[in-house]
DNA sequence: GGTGGAATGATAACCATTATCATTACCACC
DNA sequence: GGTGGTAATGATAATGGTTATCATTCCACC
């Protein structure tokens, strides 16, 4: 059940950037979006990116993740999954695993902890970087 | 099996660090740890306090923890755990389940992945929190 | 006691993100 | 279709955690 508060306008700009992650499957950070959309040739300034995508997020018309250092963001019509990052080459894997999320909760309520959220990020090398090794 | 590098001197001021975190249950950033030993009576300089905890970090002598936007620092002597921030008081709580750190490895090795490492970081409300509420 | 590599600490730089603020866009209503 | 009010924009400054710089100090070893 999410609770999506109504954003005040979906403007221009904000159509832009929603437009932009919906049809890709990345994971974009503000500094990308800000690029992609001024190639594209409808520049967004900076700052209205880093609003627009935290907006967007709040109604839940795309979705973010803390990736290590910096946030990014995603399409929101995934079911919940976490990632797995390659510390070689930056490749970024998704994966969801239900048995997980449940002993997440459990462990929660083992402490009386009311759960609203979690961060799962597994670091490693993809099956590429593996195999050519070097 | 942890792989211990040489750190090349244990100066006073990292072991000054390193015996105010082995004799705490706290989980330390840069800034706390800084301010303390000035407290203390043996300041030590906040680049010398980065330079020492990442040093001792990386000789296995303490342990970090990456929380949402800071780095943390506690005792190395605890087996791995992951834990759970309280979002409205800032409490840490430690757990661990051994299934969940499983299926991460299977999670991982179903995508052809080699795991070095995860974070996981449960948000929520913890027990005192939702007590008092209002 | 001299020498070279490490470590220190003050400070500047970095970098992602947020705040400020004047300007512009959009909306409801008259 | 004007007009007033609120939101959004974008250039820019500021913030905050962390790392880089560099002159100075420390220390192990010859
Ligand atoms: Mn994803
Ligand atoms: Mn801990
Ligand atoms: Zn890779
Ligand atoms: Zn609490």
């Amino acid at each position: 059940m999410v609770i999506i508060p109504p954003m005040q306008r979906l403007t221009t700009q904000r159509q832009a950037i929603l437009d932009l992650i919906n049809t890709s499957n990345r994971h974009w950070d503000a500094e990308e979006v800000n690029r992609e959309l001024s190639d594209r040739g409808q520049p967004v300034g900076i700052a209205t990116v880093y609003r627009g995508l935290t907006a967007l997020d709040e109604a839940g018309l795309i979705s973010s993740v803390q990736l290590a250092d910096r946030k990014r963001y995603e399409r929101a019509d995934k079911s919940h999954h976490d990632h797995m990052v390659c510390v070689e080459c930056g490749s970024i894997e998704e994966f969801s695993h239900h048995k997980i999320e449940a002993l997440q909760e459990a462990a929660a309520q083992e402490k009386g902890f009311e759960l609203t959220g979690h961060q799962l990020v597994l670091f490693g090398r993809c099956a590429a970087c593996t195999g050519v090794k070097k």
